[in-house]
DNA sequence: TACGGTGATGGAACCAAGTCCCATCACTCG
DNA sequence: CGAGTGATGGGACTTGGTTCCATCACCGTA
C-alpha cells in the first residue's frame, strides 16, 4: 500500500522537533528539516503550510473537544460540558505516553515568539470551537463564551502542572481539579 | 529640533494602513509602504521590527492598563480594578476621535491570519500584564488570572460593540456594561 | 510482460521578508 | 568652517514560501 517511505509528514515533524531542540528554531532551515527526514524542500511545503505549522500539525483537537461537549449529558451545565471535553483531551491527546514529547515541543515553543504567535491563534480557535459547541447545546451566547474562556484557562493551568509532573499522573484528573479551582475563583472576582 | 521630515514611524504606519485597506496586506510590499511614506526599506525596518508590527506600534497599552489597575481604590475588588483599567482605555485609547481609524485597522487585521496571530499574542501579553498588576494588589494568583481573562473578554465584547456604533458612544460606558454582563454570566456556568 | 495512469517527490526559478554593512546627507556644536 | 552625530538609502545576502515541470515508484490492465 505504501510507496517510498511512508509517513512523510510524521518524519518531518519528528526531524523538526529534534533540530529545534538541538540548535533552536531560528537556526534551523526548512531545508535542514527536509534533509534530515530524507526529503526535499518542496515536499516539506506540500505537507505543511509553513515552517511553524510543522509543530502544530496534528490538530484534530478542535473537533475532539467540540464533539466531547456535544456528547456531554443533557443535564450537564456549561462548565460540566467543558469538563467533559477536558476529560476527552486527557484520554486522546495528553496521554502519559506522549507526555515527554509534548513537553519538549512546548519548551521549543516557549523559546520562540514566532511559535508563540501561532499557538496563541490556535488557542483562540479552540476557544471559539468550544463556545460554538456550547451554543449548539442551547447555552446563551455570552455564557458560552465565558465558559469556553474559563475552560481554556483551566486547561492551560492543568497543562502546566501535568507537563511538569515526573509521575504519570492523569491529565483528566488534574484538569478537573484545575477547573474546580477556576470556578471557585470566579466567586472572588 | 526636527531633521528631515519628522514622524517617520507615524507616516509609515499611516501609509501602511492605507495600502492594506486598498490592496490587502498580502499584496502590499514593505517597499511599497516605505515609498508611499517617502522613505526606504531600511528605514522601515529601523522603526518596526517586522511588517506586521507597523499596525501594532503604538503599544503602551500594557503599561496603561497596569497603571490603572494599580491606581484603583484599595477597597476595589479584582473586577472593579479591571473596570478601572477599561475606563482608562476608554479615556486614552478608544476615544471617539480615533474610532474610525481603529475600526479600519481592525478590519484589516480581521482579513489576515498573519495579523491575527500578532494580535492574539499582544492580547496574551495584555492579559498577563493585567494579572500581574492584580497580583501586586495582593490578589491571589489564580483569582488574578481569572479576573484578567474575564476583563479581556469584556474588553473584546465592548470593542466589538463600540466599533460598530455609528454614534459617538463612550467606550468606558460600553465596557462597564459588558463587564457587568460577563460577571453575571459566570453565575450560569 | 508491457503499458499508461496516478500520486508523491525533487529541483530550479522566482518573489518578498528581514539582516548586515557602509556610504551619504542634514543638522548641530564648537 | 570643520568635526561629530544620527537618520537615512541602498545594495548584497539569507531564508521562507510559491510555482512549475520533470521524474519516479507503484498500480491496474491488456
Amino acid at each position: 500500500m505504501a510507496r517510498w517511505e511512508p509517513n512523510a509528514a510524521e518524519r518531518l515533524a519528528h526531524a523538526a522537533l529534534e533540530l529545534f531542540a538541538e540548535r533552536g528554531y531560528e537556526n534551523t532551515t526548512v531545508i535542514d528539516i527536509a534533509q534530515r527526514a530524507g526529503l526535499g524542500k518542496s515536499t516539506f511545503f506540500r505537507h505543511f503550510q509553513d515552517k511553524r505549522e510543522v509543530l502544530f500539525g496534528g490538530g484534530t483537537m478542535n473537533a475532539l473537544l467540540a464533539e466531547a461537549i456535544a456528547a456531554a449529558p443533557a443535564t450537564a451545565g456549561p462548565l460540566e460540558a467543558v469538563a467533559h471535553a477536558l476529560d476527552a483531551a486527557g484520554g486522546e491527546v495528553f496521554t502519559p505516553a506522549r507526555r515527554e514529547f509534548i513537553a519538549r515541543r512546548q519548551a521549543v515553543i516557549a523559546a520562540n515568539p514566532e511559535l508563540q504567535e501561532r499557538e496563541a491563534l490556535k488557542n483562540l480557535a479552540l476557544i471559539a470551537s468550544m463556545a460554538d459547541a456550547l451554543k449548539r447545546r442551547g447555552v446563551a451566547d455570552l455564557t458560552a463564551r465565558v465558559a469556553a474562556e474559563l475552560g481554556a484557562l483551566a486547561s492551560t493551568i492543568a497543562f502546566e502542572r501535568w507537563s511538569r509532573t515526573a509521575a504519570e499522573d492523569d491529565f483528566s484528573e488534574i484538569a478537573r481539579q484545575a477547573l474546580d479551582e477556576v470556578r471557585a475563583s470566579t466567586a472572588f472576582c
